[in-house]
DNA sequence: ATAACAATTGAACAAGTGTTCAATCGTATG
DNA sequence: CATACGATTGAACACTTGTTCAATTGTTAT
C-alpha cells in the first residue's frame, strides 16, 4: 500500500488486472540479458545452448531467464531430440517487440 | 559478466547500447505504479498531486517515480504556478505505450 | 516576513532481483 | 547398462528496487 488517502475517482484507460499483467511483461523485457534472449528467439527457434553461445552467457543463466519468460508467456519451448528450442510465444508478442525495436532504432525526430 | 566462453558471432538485430537503452525503458514501465503514472500523463498534462490522488498513491512516492521517469526521458515536467505538470515526453513514447495498451486490451487470438 | 501549499529529496528498511556454482533430470548414443 | 550431452533446478550471494517518513526547497498569497 501507499497512501492513507481514500481517493479514487478517475476512469481508467486500463483496468488494474491488465495493468499488472502489462507491467509484468515490461518487467521481463526490462533486463538486458532477457531482452537479448527474446530478440534472439525473434528470428526463429533457437536452442538454449545456441542462445547462450550467441550472447556469451552461461547456459544456466539463460535457462533461468527462459523459465521466467515462459511463465509470462513471452516464449514457448519445443523439444527436438536433446535440445529444446524456444521461440516467441505468439505473433502478438513478436509484433510488440519488433515495434519497440524499430522505434529505438529510428530515434529520429 | 556471465560466461567464460569467448563466444561471439551472430549479427545483431539491435546493438548493445540500444539494447540497454530499450531495457531501461522497459524497466521503467515494468512497475505497476509507474505504468499507471505514465498512462495517467498520457491523457494530458497532470499535476503531481493530481496523479497521486487519481492513483491513491502518496505524493512522495509519485514524485520519486517521476524522477526516474524523467531520467529515462519518458515524461517531462512543466511548472505552472506552484504545481508541476507532467506529460509523456514525446509522441514517440506515447505511441509505443498506446500500442502496448491496445495489444493487452485486445488479447483476442 | 510569515504562512500555506505543492513538490522534491534523503535516509532507512524490507523485499525482490540477476547471477554463479554445483547437483540433478531427460534424452540419445556407445 | 553406462556414458555423454543438453537443459533444468536449487541454494546462496551481492545488489537493486519500491516504499515510507520526516525534513526541505520552491512558489504564491496574506
Amino acid at each position: 500500500m501507499a497512501a492513507p488517502k481514500t481517493a479514487k475517482s478517475a476512469p481508467p484507460l486500463l483496468d488494474d488486472d491488465k495493468t499488472v499483467e502489462l507491467a509484468d511483461m515490461f518487467k521481463m523485457l526490462g533486463d538486458p540479458s532477457r531482452l537479448r534472449i527474446v530478440t534472439a528467439t525473434l528470428e526463429g527457434p533457437r536452442a538454449v545452448g545456441e542462445i547462450a553461445a550467441m550472447l556469451g552467457l552461461s547456459v544456466s543463466l539463460v535457462s533461468h531467464h527462459l523459465r521466467l519468460l515462459r511463465a509470462t508467456r513471452l516464449v514457448s519451448p519445443e523439444r527436438r531430440g536433446k535440445q529444446i528450442f524456444y521461440r516467441v510465444h505468439d505473433q502478438h508478442v513478436a509484433h510488440v517487440i519488433r515495434d519497440m525495436i524499430a522505434h529505438v532504432n529510428e530515434e529520429a525526430e
